[in-house]
DNA sequence: AAAAAAT
């Protein structure tokens, strides 16, 4: 039996305990009364959502005489999804008439105060929501209330878009009501995540009273048991060894000799096999190595029979697998100068798009964009190869929003309605990010977005999906389950978009896309975009799109790159004070690793250095990835240490350096890492480190990446580390 | 190895 015992099954490393621990703290550390996300009436105290009966017993006499029926009204079917407020369409429909009159008295002032009051608003929103939980939901009845008077001030924004709306006609009915949603869709936004968010904001209010105390309490002993883990083991073991082992192993032998005769017996017959066994084994494989098919499956016997095999196979096949070279794919490459000229609204793009692709810095098209808005809105599937940090949400995400609005031209938005448009990522993270951008967008012309994504209770998404929405961004994993369970209805799904696509067609994300392309119309018009973007993808292109085209734009290279890329080689024993003097620095640092644990020790490391740092990655719950990234883009802290959760299409602005503290083992990788840094123009770094053993496997990648990076020696404390983090080197001396 | 569903 193995020293560590897990449950089968279970997970390595688990750095958020999710059975026991979860209910304790909820019990251990909740306050009666305090804020909760929990039901009303939960029966004791020590729940969750525990409410004294004689609060809510009077109340609730009220509303069964009168109250009932005029709220009932009010409400509409508001009642049947008290949590998401975005979606609320009668408050705002009833507000609308009401918003215009206001507006356009209001507006011209406003408009220059309403960017800087949002935030304000939203931040004494939250807090009072924070205090009580139950207060907010008598709130949330009468928030409309509130909301129409917040919202002139939120659409004094919106006005110019008004004036839009009153050009087009379409709009107008759709984007009055909405853009006043789009202010709440930004806090609906929120608001779609409205129980979690509750849960969160319930959440924070402990973590902020108890919990940053709380939490580091969690972090540390966790980290602090995981560190002592390893200690203890290789301590303890030579330790044992030494000791009480030596006296075991001397008595287990005794024991086991009188013991295993009986079994013996058995036993060496069996062994015998055995040992045949693996010789028929080894003969029959270069006979199974004839048959194409078994190629495989003597390395799998192997790895399951033998260690030593095991390992020599496993990093054969590891290397078989990583970092292959995938053709490029055949493109018409786009030359900027040409279509510079091109406006948002030359290309197509209707005016309160251009108005809101302008309120998020994109005043005319960067090439990518030029590119492809064009055949999107012909309606062409479009492969599009743009660099990180090119633009290329917007240059899906504009046309489509574009698109599903002309399809529904003159089509009322019916209740319920099922989604028009689909937009895959393969993390959370992104699949955030992306309906940040795509969600002004859609609002501006009144269609609606939801996120569907795994880590985060389903009740949101479902009632979104019920009260109907347009377009779907997500992961693949949620998708197909409330696809599964009925909640969800690709049928009417018209254009796909996949980001990352190369990644998306890599083994383990490949079968279930393809199950999603199955479920959408089967006309649909499908859009894949990467930045690494090659025959990789053929295996969906084949089965899925017609006649595409393909785009890259013509003249991006490492020259044309605001990177600036460097090799450390290292001694191992250098690495972690290496590593810490890299992050010890102003500017935002993102740190790779390749293993989530690795990523949670560095974080504790550089903590220990009196370096606030973060961890993102897998092993944490969707709370806690979305705060530490958050924290990051705040930042709260200049050090994200992220596993490769974070290596692709995720926007932080200004990180300006990129640690590897392990090395990416494909070029592609090292492509989407580096990209986090130098995003549209900026400037930015990207420090490897290596061992001298690694020289030419990294010499090798950054070929097939097409990097010209040096590669200089360095060890602790040597100069070369405070030109690359900036630090003057007087400081070192000091 | 990591990521993507939840349990």
């Amino acid at each position: 039996m193995p020293k560590n015992k897990k449950p089968a099954g279970g997970r390595a490393q688990n750095f958020e305990p999710r059975y026991g621990k979860k209910t304790s703290y909820q019990d251990a550390k909740r306050r009666p009364g305090q804020a909760s996300a929990g039901t009303t009436g939960s029966k004791s105290p020590k729940h969750r959502g525990f409410r004294a009966a004689e609060e809510s017993a009077p109340a609730k006499g009220r509303w069964t005489e009168q109250d009932r029926a005029g709220r009932a009204e009010a409400r509409g079917i508001r009642s049947n999804s008290r949590g998401d407020r975005g979606f609320d369409d009668r408050p705002r429909r009833d507000a609308e008439g009401e918003r215009p009159r206001f507006d356009r008295a209001e507006r011209p002032r406003f408009d220059r105060s309403g960017g800087a009051e949002r935030p304000r608003f939203d931040r004494n929103e939250r807090p009072a929501r924070s205090f009580d939980d139950r207060p907010r939901r008598d709130d949330r009845t009468e928030r409309p209330r509130f909301d129409r008077s917040d919202r002139p001030a939120r659409s004094f924004d919106d006005r110019p878009r008004r004036d839009d709306r009153a050009e087009r006609p379409r709009f107008d009915r759709s984007g009055g009501a909405e853009r006043p949603r789009f202010d709440r869709n930004e806090r609906p936004a929120r608001s779609f995540d409205d129980r979690p968010r509750r849960d969160d904001r319930t959440e924070r209010p402990r973590f902020d009273r108890n919990d940053r105390p709380a939490r580091s309490f969690d972090d540390r002993p966790r980290r602090d048991d995981r560190t002592e883990r390893p200690r203890f083991d290789r301590n303890d073991r030579p330790q044992r060894d030494d000791r009480p082992r030596r006296d075991d192993r001397t008595e287990r032998p005794r024991f086991d000799r009188s013991e295993r005769p009986a079994r013996s017996f058995d036993d060496r017959p069996r062994r015998d096999d055995r040992t045949e066994r693996p010789r028929f084994d080894r003969n029959d494989r270069p006979q199974r190595d004839d048959r194409p098919r078994r190629d495989d499956r003597p390395r799998r016997d192997e790895r399951a029979n033998r260690s030593d095999w095991q390992a020599a196979e496993k990093s054969k096949a590891h290397q078989d697998h990583v970092d292959v070279v995938h053709e490029r794919l055949q493109a018409e490459a786009v030359d900027a100068a040409s279509v510079e000229q091109a406006s948002f609204s030359d290309l197509g793009l209707g005016q309160n798009i251009v108005r809101t692709l302008e309120g998020l810095g994109a005043t005319s098209p960067f090439p990518i964009q030029a590119a492809t808005v064009r055949p999107i809105l012909d309606g062409r599937d479009v492969l599009a190869r743009g660099r990180t940090g090119s633009g290329k949400t917007i240059a899906f995400g504009a046309p489509l929003v574009e698109r599903v609005l002309r399809g529904q031209a003159g089509k009322r938005r019916a209740w319920g309605r099922s989604p028009q448009a689909l937009i895959l990522a393969p993390t959370r993270e992104l699949a955030l990010q992306i309906d940040r951008t795509v969600q002004e967008l859609a609002q501006s012309v009144g269609l609606f977005t939801t996120q569907v994504y795994g880590g985060v209770p389903q009740g949101r998404q479902v009632g979104a999906l019920k009260k109907g929405v347009d377009i779907v961004i997500g992961t693949p994993g949620r998708i197909e389950d409330l696809e599964k369970q009925g909640k969800l209805d690709l049928s009417e799904v018209g254009i796909v978009v996949l980001d990352e696509a190369d990644h998306m067609s890599e083994l383990g994300f490949l079968e279930p896309m393809q199950r999603i392309l199955r479920l959408v119309q089967d006309d649909a018009q499908k859009l894949l975009f990467s930045a690494t973007l090659d025959r990789e993808v053929a295996a969906l292109v084949d089965e899925f799109l017609v006649n595409p085209a393909v785009y890259e734009v013509a003249g991006e290279t490492q020259e044309t790159s605001t990177i600036d890329h460097r090799v450390l080689v290292i001694d191992h024993r250098d690495k972690a004070e290496i590593l810490t003097s890299l992050v010890d620095r102003d500017g935002k640092t993102l740190v790779f690793t390749r293993t989530r644990a690795y990523s949670e020790m560095l974080v504790e490391q550089f903590e220990d250095a009196g370096i606030a740092a973060v961890a993102l990655h897998g092993d944490l719950n969707q709370a806690k990835r979305t705060r530490n990234l958050q924290r990051l883009t705040d930042g709260k802290v200049n050090v994200l240490v992220a596993t490769d959760v974070a290596a692709r299409g995720i926007h932080v602005d200004d990180i300006d350096l990129v640690v590897q503290a392990d090395a990416p083992d494909e070029y592609k990788t090292y492509t989407h890492r580096s990209g986090r840094t130098g995003r549209a123009g900026r400037a930015g770094t990207v420090v490897t480190l290596i061992t001298r053993q690694r020289r030419r496997r990294m010499t090798e990648m950054l070929e097939r990446a097409e990097i010209d990076a040096p590669f200089d020696e360095a060890r602790a404390g040597d100069d070369v580390l405070e030109e690359i983090t900036g630090r003057q080197a007087a400081n070192v001396d000091a």
